[in-house]
DNA sequence: CTTATCTATGTCATTATTGACATATAAATA
DNA sequence: TATTTATATGTCAATAATGACATAGATAAG
């Protein structure tokens, strides 16, 4: 089974979700289109890791709501145990960077600044899930432990917004650079 | 033409390099294996992007030294021109600190340690990177401009840099966290 | 002395991932 | 009014990427 699989599966553990929803969700932690995502949720269905119910929507088209299995969860508990893959990023205005004096300054400073539109924008979806994280704790995310649900959810978040704070540094300093 | 055949081409705008220092050098920045890389400097060649010298050795095995050609650096100053690719991340950690819930502080810990020490090597990686260019360099490198032929690496180091000590200042937190 | 690592290039089957096609309704935007 | 966006699920061809196999000499570590 893929790293894809064991990460439906996980998101799986907090809330019953639609494979739509699922693929949502994942998309800020793990590249992933639905045409994948479809596919391996009837792959888990079809080895009992996970059991949806047709739910029927009069607004909206209807959905299979899905819901992780005791088998599935066991198969989550091993994979958790073995060795974890290094990340995998791959950047193509890393690429262009590298080689950037081929292009003049103007051109370059558009390049950075449209990658810098990015950053702003994923900043502000990770501060908003980080609202809505808290909107939905009883206690303030600061004193989240292991145990509770939304630790998980929570030091991710936060690595993220770190992550997009430093990649936002770096683009006023090229800013800088590029003067 | 793909993104990885450009990134290729990005780095031989600044040296002629054999299909096994390509991968070496390209890896911090794109991840890809030989296998890939090799039958794509093939279609390359086969294009006129780039072209090659048979260098015998007599201690290492031969090896093939590729040059871009002017055709080649015709196509990336096209390439740079376009929209740029979102980047994509993939970090099977990620999906297992979701559920991390389903283990205990002791597993939770070990596996945030290995990585740690994953980032720790890769900091190291890229503070030697930085020597060399250092090294290589006639001016300190904050005065190196877009002109310059390492400003590009140089910039691109130093986000490399500035992205790990991110992730080690998250895994100090976590073993906050996890205490 | 043996095993692993580095150098170096290549092929090929398998797997992972994307993009296009297909369908359908509601709401929002231009 | 027309187009885009969001919801929702799915298939399939094409492309991207990996892992295994293949070969081979040198050097380093255990």
């Amino acid at each position: 089974m893929n790293t894809l699989s064991y990460g439906l599966l996980s998101l799986l553990t907090k809330n019953s979700r639609s494979g739509y929803e699922l693929m949502l969700h994942i998309q800020p932690f793990w590249s992933a289109k639905h045409s994948q995502i479809y596919p391996l949720l009837a792959l888990l269905e079809q080895k009992g890791h996970v059991a949806y119910v047709h739910v029927p929507q009069s607004d909206k088209p209807d959905k299979k709501v899905y819901s992780i299995t005791e088998q599935g969860k066991e198969a989550l508990r091993e994979w958790i145990a073995e060795p974890t893959d290094e990340p995998v990023t791959r950047d193509e205005l890393s690429l262009k960077v590298y080689c950037i004096g081929l292009v003049d300054k103007e051109q370059a400073r558009k390049m950075l600044a449209v990658r810098e539109v990015y950053y702003r924008k994923k900043k502000e979806r990770f501060g908003s899930l980080m609202d809505k994280l808290q909107q939905g704790s009883d206690k303030p995310l600061a004193q989240l432990e292991i145990g509770d649900d939304a630790f998980g959810m929570y030091v991710l978040v936060h690595k993220a917004t770190m992550k997009v704070d430093t990649d936002l540094i770096w683009c006023e300093w090229m800013k800088e650079k590029l003067k």
